[in-house]
DNA sequence: TCATTTCTGTAGTGATCGCTAATGAAATGA
DNA sequence: TCATTTCATTAGCGATCACTACAGAAATGA
């Protein structure tokens, strides 16, 4: 693994999850194309080699920094949809918290998953997050339909169609983040948006 | 004027509308910055001394773009907002325009005002297109404001949030057409997100 | 102590970026 | 005809792209 750590040789001198961490903020902000590999070495603290040496290429670290995103800021909205009762109660919570995380002055607005890979040149990198959208898309039709099922929705409620509705608001509030909405705002979005909730 | 017809010395071999026609296309699908002048070239037919005499440089290019772009493909929803005769209506035929918009198989998928700035380091191009989205946005609140006041719209409608709402779902239409989604499937989300209006 | 292993820093690689100097070709007006 | 004007072509500018060969430095086990 790239995370265990060395017992032989020269010790790595710089700390692999900071450097990582200062990978996640540059792709967040500016994404995935147009972060060059000499911005990442000068906001980690190292050379290129040392980079290359520590994490492959600029597209593994890439794929670092997106597992590292999902289990930290952007974990938010699989445990919503974990932890509420209902899927509506789960939504109604991550489009809250989204408001919230998207517009944090703390770090870069908006979703790095939604953000990073817009006009990406690579088709690899694209798709692969692409991919994560879409399957996160997938996953809340099925926890809608469940619910449905379970007679926790009403009868008439389209899992499909709430699944792409709400990751349309999801993903245009992270472009609205970026493009200078308030959280108070945004979190106006996300009330709306519940309205529609049979 | 960049436009009007040299009179003296050699003629223009190129169309300079096909070949902005063409320079539209390819910022569309790829964006502002992933796009290259030797792409650009390549699909215009042209050599590069012949861009830049024609056009000034790749900004300004790009501005000609966007303004070509607002006066075709994206005509569309000033239409929709200025012929319909209520705020109301002129969203709803503007939503359900854009999911048609959005997904047509005859040119790049999603809107280029919304997608080909993302993850720019230009912050001139970034700001101009940003400007622009904003400039929609306020336009659309000015719009619903006046409806509420002429009475066309319940008082309780908030023009502000009721525009803040309707620009987070265009924009999240554009990025699901761009992740695959369905002219269908964003027609539901249209006629979903009409359901908030008071 | 000393060979082995692994990391770091210097200094690049070839490719591509946006852009342009220089020259010749094709039109005009006189 | 011929000077003037404008465009097209070739070729290449310096800067930056992702990436790496190489050598020295710092740890290990024997």
């Amino acid at each position: 693994m790239a995370t265990t750590t060395a017992k032989r040789g020269r010790p790595r001198s710089f700390d692999r999850e900071a450097a990582l961490e200062q990978a996640l903020r540059l792709f967040w902000e500016r994404g995935y194309e147009a972060t060059s590999v000499a911005d990442l070495t000068t906001a980690m603290g190292i050379r290129p080699p040392s980079l290359y040496a520590a994490f492959g290429d600029k597209g593994a670290l890439f794929g670092e920094v997106v597992d590292r995103y999902r289990e930290s800021h952007g974990a938010y909205a699989t445990r919503a949809l974990a932890e509420e009762p209902t899927a509506r109660a789960g939504v109604a919570r991550m489009l809250r918290e989204a408001a919230a995380m998207a517009t944090d002055p703390d770090h870069p607005w908006g979703c790095l998953l939604i953000s990073s890979t817009v006009n990406c040149t690579s088709p690899e990198v694209t798709g692969a997050v692409r991919e994560l959208r879409n399957a996160n898309v997938r996953a809340l039709e099925s926890l809608i339909r469940a619910d449905v099922a379970a007679g926790h929705e009403p009868a008439g409620t389209d899992p499909a169609a709430l699944a792409q509705f709400t990751a349309a608001v999801v993903q245009g509030m992270s472009q609205r983040a970026r493009d200078g909405a308030t959280r108070a705002e945004l979190e106006r979005v996300a009330a709306d948006a519940m309205r529609i909730w049979p």
